[in-house]
DNA sequence: ACCTGAACACCGTTCAAGT
DNA sequence: ACCTGAACACCGTTCAAGT
């Protein structure tokens, strides 16, 4: 069936779009590329290498801001990366776990906190600022399908609030880490 | 066999402890408490709603500071919980996720925040410092699993760091919170 | 090189039927 | 009331064998 690696990441991409995490497994994207499950491990080593591949995807579609010093910027532009999939927030998490370091907010954040901060805060400063927008977006994402499937309206004005949440959150956390600075 | 609902949930927190969330499945913990598997649905609705037992449990061992006005002791406190049980804090994210609002740190810290902040500003304030901590001590225990499988003893001296690490974060977020305080 | 067939070792959940 | 038997509808992964 000509297959290669990228036809499958690009059938797993789709399918967790239209899917969500919860949806996408191997068999039914080998049915859904015309070819029986096992075919997939000629391509992809497994599941999980496929999620981080996934992942890969989502944060290099974030602008690669080499200009920005500004944090904020970047953390704005990281969530827009992970919005712009289902689960996004949760597939880079789990690639963040399985393989960490191997993924590159935290490369370019780390970046911009290398100047205020010596190297060992820079880190920990880079990995706060990650966490919590990995944690603000899985929130975000699964309150959405919660809300989707159990019809459970909640209260209308969660999502309006998100966006100045979000700023709020950011802005605590990187002032304060600037304060803590040493 | 006189199976109740607090004998399962025991069970699936000694299984937790010992396999950790990987190894704890329904069939397992039916074949460890001596019952099939279908028995367990009579006492517990689903895999989920057990979860979320154990994630009260988790978060009840910690102390009811309710005399503590530092949100720094609080953060140390429900660390503490959640690193008393493997997976501890991957459980209580998924029961925050699953049934939000129906755990207890959100509502301590909330009152914690509720005096510098006005409502809308503490209910984002305690959710920040709340997602720090969640996902701090999830990367340290994932890592610990990590380490302990693949005997990638990478750099030793991170065991030693995360104590700093997360005293660096919380109180970066805690001064980051006051300072913004409107 | 690339894929199928077919299996292995699992899952969570339901539900008639037994006691 | 509490549990079993047995099924339903799935999983991820492996691997001999085919082409």
């Amino acid at each position: 069936m000509v297959l290669d690696r990228t036809q499958v990441v690009d059938g797993a991409c789709e399918m967790l779009r239209g899917q969500g995490l919860g949806g996408l497994s191997m068999r039914r994207l080998a049915h859904d590329l015309g070819v029986k499950p096992g075919a997939l491990y000629y391509h992809v080593e497994s599941k999980q290498h496929l999620l981080v591949e996934i992942a890969t995807r989502i944060l290099d579609s974030a602008p690669r801001t080499i200009s920005t010093t500004d944090a904020r910027q970047a953390a704005n532009d990281i969530r827009d990366a992970l919005l712009s999939i289902r689960d996004g927030a949760e597939v880079v998490s789990f690639a963040l776990a399985f393989r960490p370091g191997a993924l590159d907010p935290f490369g370019q954040l780390h970046r911009l906190f290398a100047d205020r901060h010596p190297p060992r805060e820079a880190r920990w400063a880079a990995r706060t600022l990650v966490r919590f927008v990995l944690g603000f977006v899985a929130e975000e994402q699964n309150q959405a399908e919660l809300v989707s499937t159990t019809l459970l309206a909640d209260f209308p004005t969660r999502a309006a609030e998100t966006d100045s949440a979000f700023a709020f959150g950011v802005e605590a956390i990187v002032s304060g880490l600037e304060a803590v600075a040493t």
